[in-house]
DNA sequence: AAGCACCCCAACCGCTCGATC
DNA sequence: TGATCGAGCGGTTGGGGTGCT
């Protein structure tokens, strides 16, 4: 504890504070019978008082701490101090990297929800330690997550960074289409909410004091949904041996939705991609404005593709805030930094220092695009940035999957110069041709980037990016990343391979990104080929690979997460429940 | 050395949810 | 079925530490 500890520091607890009336009935003691209860830091021996009591009684029951310890501490507050200080097994000290990876990537998921991040990244931390079962079972305190990511969105914000690294917003998004493939278009957020918050992560700990005497075999497997043909199918697309392949993308609109939420340093991946640099002057502004101002808005789904990102960030960060609320005023430390470099795409690159942020509320409000987007806003709740986003990129392809929809997006012409202003349409002609919303192939692309992106798995923090050199080695593309703090290209690639500027957000808008892609899409017949052979040994072979813990461990954060998303497999061909 | 701003984090606070009666 | 209670969660606060001017 930072906070010193004065054991005159007693104050009288405000009544309901404590829920319990039976504390303030039993406080007795020194107390003089009335609701007397010290609050501010605890001391050593009322920590070894509270301890001694949960020994002999077990956690649970705080209430009932002071009248049988004599401590004058309401449950509440005996209850946070075990959680956060006294339990054993707690994490001490500062995060990792990877661990650091752990939580942005659990917050992308799931939002604000400290508690199941931290339960979450105790059993990832269980993962990526197969080898050394018993030596990295401490949990993370929920507190300790929280007060992190405040703490670093606040910094990323001052610095213009934005929150997510690109391989969060890959995962996310795969996991996203993941949902739409085997669940179904339109289904609402029964997505991959399913996997990370339907299911139970709260982990007993007799589970892992047991660990050691089941070393061999995975003896933790929280409540996980089945994990459908498909769903396995991707992974298996994801799995490193496909990373060849590029990011197709039937649902491109979907994934650039994402690029546009997450233009970070390093962000995206894909051969092709040019920056607005890379295009003649007027066309790059043309781009530009229209990619900002002018967005290609659907009254009828309310989709809105560029202010998605925006309003993403202002009022869905964890699906918590109001879907139909109008977002204003002081905007929540969990927003993504970018949201303001997005209105001002001619300072991307050389980021400058975050401009205030109520200035653009103020943009954001002022636009009509936002205020029509705001009317839509129905991300599901306990959702997490990234989650409101992707909900946003579902709509985008339901609505391209349904006539009605798409009748409905043509006559949204009439809102604004869709037509020229539509960055998809001006450099990208063929998307259409690509639209399956429900081929695997698309989960491929996303699959690639967010599970066989391996990070640099030391000495970096997470506001760093990784080198690209593994997203080349992996994907045969550069990745240039040049923000303010930021520059990990390798000259050799910047001379040999095409330049992707990713820390730019139209960065995936360049004209030869179908063109790059082209090739591997016309093979379809051999994608399928792939599909079938993923269905078969290879996919068993992967999942094994994933169960013998390598590939979470060795490979990296996007494999961790890979393995995490398989365990239904790990443990149906384990044999687990 | 003083003042200031910012960072970090433990603890508080209010609220929600589920169980029980 | 509604009230009550216990437990937990997420947001916020406040104070010490630290670095800069």
């Amino acid at each position: 504890m930072k906070r010193k500890t004065t054991e005159s520091e007693d104050e009288v607890l405000p009544k309901d504070q404590c829920e319990s009336p039976s504390i303030t009935e039993s406080s007795g003691g020194s107390a003089g019978g009335g609701a007397v209860l010290k609050k501010g830091p605890w001391t050593s021996a009322e920590d070894a008082i509270l301890v001694e009591y949960v020994k002999k009684h077990g956690e649970g029951n705080w209430n009932a701490v002071q009248k049988h310890s004599g401590l004058f501490r309401c449950g509440k507050s005996c209850r946070l101090r075990w959680a956060n200080h006294l339990r054993p097994n707690l994490k001490k000290g500062t995060f990792t990297a990877e661990e650091e990876r752990l939580i942005i990537e659990l917050h992308a998921k799931m939002g604000n929800k400290w508690a199941r991040m931290a339960a979450h990244s105790f059993c990832l931390s269980y993962l990526d330690d197969l080898d050394d079962l018993g030596v990295n079972m401490n949990r993370f305190k929920d507190n300790e997550i929280k007060n992190y990511w405040n703490t670093r969105i606040k910094r990323r914000q001052r610095a213009g960074l934005p929150l997510y690294p690109p391989e969060v917003c890959f995962q996310a998004l795969q996991e996203s289409q993941h949902d739409q493939d085997t669940v179904g278009v339109n289904v609402g957020d029964g997505g991959h909410h399913n996997l990370l918050q339907t299911n139970s992560y709260e982990i007993p700990d007799v589970i892992f004091e047991s660990l050691k005497a089941n070393q061999g075999v995975l003896p933790y497997i929280p409540e996980l949904p089945d994990i459908s043909a498909s769903s396995m199918l991707l992974k298996g697309l994801g799995s490193p041996q496909y990373c060849t392949l590029p990011p197709i993308l039937p649902q491109q609109k979907c994934l650039q939705a994402s690029f546009e939420l997450f233009p970070s340093p390093g962000a995206g991946v894909g051969n092709g991609f040019s920056s607005f640099e890379q295009f003649p002057d007027d066309t790059g502004d043309k781009v530009a404005q229209s990619f900002g101002l002018s967005y290609p808005f659907d009254p009828a789904t309310k989709n809105s593709r560029s202010f998605a990102v925006i309003q993403g960030g202002h009022s869905l960060p964890n699906g918590n805030s109001s879907a139909s609320k109008p977002t204003s005023g002081a905007v929540k430390l969990e927003l993504p930094s970018l949201q303001y470099a997005e209105t001002d795409f001619g300072s991307w690159v050389a980021s400058p220092p975050s401009p205030l942020l109520e200035s653009v509320d103020a943009f954001i409000q002022s636009s009509p695009v936002a205020v029509t987007f705001e009317a839509d806003c129905s991300s599901p709740r306990n959702s997490g940035l990234l989650d409101a986003l992707l909900h946003e990129a579902k709509n985008l392809s339901s609505a391209k999957n349904h006539p009605s929809d798409k009748s409905s997006n043509s006559s949204s012409a009439t809102h604004g110069d869709i037509a020229d202003s539509s960055a998809f349409n001006i450099y990208n002609p063929e998307w259409g041709e690509y639209g399956d919303p429900i081929s695997p192939f698309g989960h491929s692309a996303t699959s690639i980037f967010s599970e066989c992106t391996p990070l640099s798995a030391s000495g970096s923090s997470l506001d760093e990016q990784p080198p690209p050199e593994t997203l080349t080695a992996m994907t045969g593309f550069t990745v240039k990343s040049e923000p303010v703090d930021q520059v990990w290209t390798s000259e050799r690639e910047k001379e040999t391979t095409p330049r992707l500027d990713l820390t730019r957000p139209d960065a995936l808008l360049g004209a030869d990104w179908p063109e790059q892609s082209s090739g591997y899409i016309k093979d379809q017949s051999a994608m399928s080929e792939a599909i079938a052979t993923l269905l078969g040994d290879d996919l068993a072979s992967d999942y094994k690979h994933v169960a013998s813990g390598t590939s979470a461990s060795s490979q990296g954060w996007g494999l961790n997460c890979c393995a995490w998303n398989n365990m239904p497999a790990v443990c149906q061909m384990s044999g687990l429940p």
